[in-house]
DNA sequence: CTCGTACTACGAGGTTTATCGTACAAGGGT
DNA sequence: ACCCTTGTACGATAAACCTCGTAGTACGAG
């Protein structure tokens, strides 16, 4: 993952992450959209602007930075983007099966209620 | 389940339920503490009263609401008591694994925090 | 160096939340 | 009937949250 800038994120350290905050941040639909897109990703992540909200781009801004500061994603500057990550591997060996549980319930529920669409968030 | 009140609660159906509205209700320690309480306990729930939350009572009827609104509890009178019991035939029908992964996760966190009590929760 | 892209910071508006205290209702036991 | 236990309703308060617009920064491309 190459970093071209030096600006620093913070991001809780893996133990810190709390399960109520995870679940807080996953209780957003907005939140839940991007962490369902980001799983069909590479390590690499994605960029903010790769899923289309539809939201002004400060209130994007402010989700991208709620799910980074419970630890549910990662985000790293490269050039002008910034990349987003799920920290899938973090999140499945403090709280196993956690993560799959819930991007399973989203599908279902979407299926469930015919918002099945071509792409997958 | 003997009900010895006609007093009547609303509660979603099963097809109602929102996974947002389970997250977020899952999301409070408090309300995640009555969720693993009421995992140990039978069908025919407990009441308000079997778990010391250390609030108010007006606070502790709070969450018992959001819970029922949700649809993560069932709630029926009996006497002047109210039992309570977790709605975990629906939630595993609607969302498999889900409630299982958030209870492991509480108790693995728990763990990791020194916070394991005689008390599982 | 200037421009465009991608995102942030700040502040404001309106809604929801968690908490409490007080006052009240419903039901069981004596 | 009268209490005691259990929980509710209502109103208040302070904090958090989602949303936005405007103004600004960081970086790459030309």
């Amino acid at each position: 993952m190459r970093v071209t800038s030096d600006r620093a994120l913070d991001h809780p350290r893996r133990e810190d992450i709390r399960l109520e905050a995870v679940l807080h941040a996953l209780s957003d639909p907005m939140r839940l959209r991007v962490v369902a897109f980001l799983s069909g990703v590479d390590d690499e992540g994605a960029p903010c602007s790769a899923i289309d909200l539809v939201v002004s781009k400060s209130t994007s801004t402010h989700h991208f930075r709620v799910l980074r500061e419970a630890g549910v994603i990662s985000q790293v500057y490269r050039g002008t983007a910034k990349m987003n990550a799920l920290r899938r591997r973090d999140l499945d060996e403090l709280f196993p099966g956690l993560l799959d549980a819930v991007l399973h319930a989203r599908a279902a529920q979407r299926r469930r209620e015919g918002d099945a669409e071509p792409v997958p968030f």
